[in-house]
DNA sequence: CCAAAAGTGTTTCTCATACACCCATGT
DNA sequence: ACATGGGTGTATGAGAAACACTTTTGG
């Protein structure tokens, strides 16, 4: 065991008389693998530590916390992020969502309660870096990548949440476009900027209209870098200008 | 008390042990009148019977129902209406949200129970027909339309919640400009049509170019009907086609 | 000099906006 | 005949979409 591993068990004891055993947030991770959409998922193991199987990574909410904490204070678990946009989404409560025998075991045994009534569900979504390795300190060793159209068998409605947080993510994108820079390297090529907007949208976009309405947002700034030992022309490097983006978002939003 | 209001609390006392205590709906239901954007919001009574403000209509959910259907029944046990569009927009689950001593108090009488620990509520939208009178046979029987740039003070977050709600409606509109027909009479004039974009938008189209839109949308489709009566030209009634509504819409989202 | 990706302009079409007058009807 | 609201067309500008060639660099 990596010794904060220890620090994050007592963490939980102290707090776990606290936890408020009916409503969870589940966190749909979405990110970029091998040139197509993806969402992070966690390892699920059993009562005996075999592994299971994989789940959404999320928590019980505690009786102190407000739902946006939860669902930060699972973000950062899995992946060690904070400053990035996490997006409550829907809310998923139907009382068959645990019909399956098998999860309820799994959760009765996980939360250490002899009866699991219903849990309510609020999911939230991000599109995130692919840290491509986890630090181990965080509470899930095993999180994995997974393409959303590889998605495997998962507990409740978990690939129900994933496919509804795919189509809110196009729709948060239109109205936060933002959010694609929590994604990306703080400077990125005009290529991985519109890659990132294919892959989500899942949908090629023309070069040169995709170069002319990036220059026509005030927000993404060219720098003086360019890359360096390829084998082609060298691209440059952009910027998201995030004091720019507000300025511009709130004279937009105004009329 | 009227008759049917036994036979509802008959059956309420039937299911009241299925009451889930921690999760409810509160269902925003939006209309117009004296022509602004109004909410209707239901009357709140104390322990005896005194009533002491108004509050949005909503219920703990039952074990056995899902989300959508607490919202709906919510819905008709406050309008008497069934088939109008309700759509889940957020979830309000800040442990702050009863904090007020007073709120607490109610809360914990009106559901008779000792302790009433934390709540999370699922909140629903929908922009509903201004029925005037409600029939008596529902459950709340104070009923009214408040504008909402004028809500009296309310408890919990209702006032929080109203607000986004409003912010959402138009988004929605947007995304499903079929709701407004929930609102509109079955036959509609193009005045009455435009009237109330005008009053979920806040702001004033032009006549002509509303015309024009208005007449490029298939599933708008003119009647043989015209007004009666009236000390002027008699304007066209017309009717939302549902069909071709679909129809338009698979056509968009397919691209 | 060749391969490989970067970067750049013009035309066309659609859609939103702005704007003013005649029409039908009841009193 | 007049008051009242109903209904109509045209011109302009902004932004989306379609489309092909030259530039830069490393090997």
């Amino acid at each position: 065991m990596h010794p904060s591993d220890i620090e994050n068990m007592e963490t939980q004891e102290k707090r776990k008389d606290m936890l408020y055993s009916h409503v969870s947030v589940d966190c749909v991770l979405l990110g970029i693998s091998e040139d197509q959409l993806s969402v992070l998922l966690v390892e699920r193991s059993d009562v005996d530590g075999n592994k299971i199987g994989f789940k959404l990574p999320g928590s019980l909410i505690y009786d102190t916390e407000t739902l946006d904490e939860a669902a930060y204070r699972v973000l950062n678990e899995t992946t060690g992020l904070k400053r990035i946009s996490l997006k409550q989404f829907r809310c998923f409560g139907s009382p068959s969502r645990t019909k399956n025998k098998d999860d309820l075991q799994w959760l009765e045994n996980a939360l250490k309660l002899n009866k699991v009534s219903r849990i309510v569900t609020v999911a939230y979504l991000a599109l995130c870096k692919n840290t491509r390795k986890f630090n181990p300190s965080y509470k899930y060793d095993e999180a994995q990548w997974f393409k959303v159209d590889q998605i495997p068998h998962l507990p409740f409605d978990h690939k129900e949440i994933i496919e509804a947080a795919v189509q809110e993510m196009r729709a948060w994108m239109e109205k936060e476009p933002a959010i694609v820079f929590d994604y990306l390297p703080s400077k990125f090529t005009a290529f991985q900027l519109r890659r990132t907007y294919e892959i989500i949208y899942n949908k090629e976009m023309d070069v040169r209209n995709f170069h002319k309405k990036m220059n026509s947002l005030e927000y993404v700034v060219p720098t003086d870098d360019i890359q360096d030992g390829v084998a082609h022309r060298a691209a440059r490097y952009y910027r998201f200008d995030k004091v720019k983006y507000n300025k511009q978002r709130s004279k937009f939003n105004k009329n």
